[in-house]
DNA sequence: GCTTAACCGAGACGGTACGTCTTGTCTTTCC
DNA sequence: GGAAAGACAAGACGTACCGTCTCGGTTAAGC
């Protein structure tokens, strides 16, 4: 058997773990993902670069995880999406919150860098998934059962497919900046996915 | 005015410049986007690297312009979607098509290092709008205003909007690896879609 | 006064201390000097990296003491060079075992080791004189001043002397590899410095 | 064929080649050899360390060429010992100026570092015989010869072992710092030596 | 026989240097 | 004057060791 020598977690230093991550998140707001190097990290955090490469396989791994950190750095249970009982609102509220957060120009440089990271490495995008999108999306649907079962959202949707329907032309507008980002293309966006997947039987009001 | 002395382009050897666009190509169906290196491109389209330098900005610029000399292979003109005047099923055609390609390993590489590009560079994001994404588009607006003037669209549409609601959760899906790509998911795309944007006035058929 | 913590000796564990000067022998053996780490011979004696930093100042001490120990494996004492009455002979005899020894490849590494260390370190040269030069030497001068009341050696000679003319000349030859060492070699060192400490009075018989 | 590629020396930057010799004979004197490292040359050189490594197999193979840089900085012809007519005093006269260099702290750190050098790496052994050493030798033998014809030396003496029976023992004890090194050892050696290689048929006066 | 201090193996740590690879510039030589 | 070839300064890569520093486990003194 190969048994490529592990490292022992139980001698980890905390101590290093979070300076690392730190240093990265810093580094990358300031210079952006592409500049930021290993070395530079190692010598931000006051770490051996050792031991970064000691716990970690990839610049992209120590990147994702300085995200993963953040997102987690509160209790992470409790979050959930308003719920008013008018889905039209509710949704127009969240989606332009989406849109405010995608055009501040502080986002810009760390979420692009988290998009290569996933965008390259399958392991990672396996780890996005579990970690950060499924639970907020989770969230999300909850959202939409609480509607299915008010009668605002045909019952049959497939909840995935309502929410990609939703987010994805937003996140792709933003990732190939090939349109503007407005409160207004929000609001159009929930319309259409309201239009779509609207309860059968209902009488088409017109788009 | 210190003027960086520019290149004249008369005197640019055409043999050179398919050999690199043609190395850069290889080398990228090869070894994966990241690990190519201009060294490399250089070395294996027997070029000297101030070739490369003299005439791209960036590797990002040469693997940009090696996809476009291959989409403008063709005389360029002329593509146009199927109209049978069934536009349900000329989109599920298309799109079937597309979750096909995108399916197909071959193409899996080179795809993702040019999203990677244009995530990465706002300026050959600009540049592959206006080169590769809007003429494709305008392909495809023509057949969906040809659905308009048949009654099968809302007239009133934004067909650009039509167009993301469309392929975003695709292209999505496939970029975060987040699900599969089938048959009927292209199906279920193009139902939703219709659903979304359907003339104004029609009794829902359910979902 | 800060007094930094000394080991108690009475606690060292001697298979410990084997181990780690085997390990030491074997390893310079194997691959040369320079390429033998204390990271390797920690590993190799299955012995923590501190249990050598606590009973070693450096890597030349190690492997200077792993010498010593074989030197002294037997009981150190009663070795004695022949004394036949003859000389010539018999310094023929222990010269041509020298050059011998010296031609050895198994001992190349270990004894280029040895010297290496010894140039580099004043401390270690003392020691190396005082453990392991000196009475060697002495072991050889007692037979020289056997000669002088033989009346073959110039009773007024300085034995050291004696002895570097005898054998610096092999040993440079060796350590710079800047000749041939042969058996005719070693005689030759013996005639000459035979010649050169001939009792005060006879006649020369040519050279 | 494997054929390492190799640079091209037409190519070479002087310029470069003095930096990195100057820096690592500065280096050495400042920290003594075991502290100088490759990086430290090319730092203070202000070159790559690729220049380094392009020119040079090790750190040895620059630190011997900076050292046979210095000694070729004259024309390099014309060297020759004193020939007064009296070997003895010509000799001594010599051999006090050798030691008087060892004895001289400022040659210390880099004499000793040539010598590692030496010990450890054959082919850097070769070269400084060829290169330096025989050269040298070339000289003294051609005093030496000069002495032979003037019937002060044994005409059919070996004149490399004279100059091993001469050099050896005072490099030894240098080496090894195993005695002092003063003009009365000096003297003590000429009168050795010349006694061991006097012209046969003469009268011994005495040690 | 119980406690306790020290040694032990193991190995993570902050560092330094290694030797290699690439970048983007500059220079030389050829066409 | 464009192009190949490739040396150059710069600096990041990932690895190997350095010498120090915990960690538990295990002896062996000293009570």
């Amino acid at each position: 058997m190969p048994e490529t020598r592990k490292p022992n977690p139980a001698r980890r230093s905390e101590r290093s773990r979070q300076a690392i991550l730190d240093a990265a998140r810093e580094l990358i707001s300031e210079m952006g993902y592409a500049k930021v190097s290993i070395e530079a990290i190692a010598a931000r955090a006051g770490v051996g670069k050792q031991t970064i490469y000691r716990w970690w396989p990839s610049k992209g791994a120590v990147v994702f995880d300085s995200f993963l950190a953040l997102s987690q750095d509160p209790e992470g249970e409790g979050m959930a999406l308003p719920d008013t009982g008018d889905l039209e609102a509710d949704l127009k509220l969240v989606m332009r919150a989406t849109v405010a957060e995608l055009a501040d120009p502080a986002f810009e440089a760390p979420i692009r860098a988290l998009n290569l990271e996933i965008i390259n490495d399958p392991d990672l995008a396996a780890q996005y998934r579990e970690k950060l999108a499924d639970p907020v999306d989770e969230v999300k649907k909850e959202r939409l059962r609480s509607a299915q079962r008010a009668g605002q959202l045909d019952a049959d949707a497939d909840l995935d497919l309502v929410l990609e329907v939703l987010y994805a032309p937003l996140h792709h507008r933003w990732l190939h900046r090939s349109g503007p980002l407005t409160a207004g293309y929000a609001d159009a966006l929930v319309d259409a996915t309201l239009r779509a997947f609207r309860p059968a039987g209902e009488i088409t009001p017109g788009s």
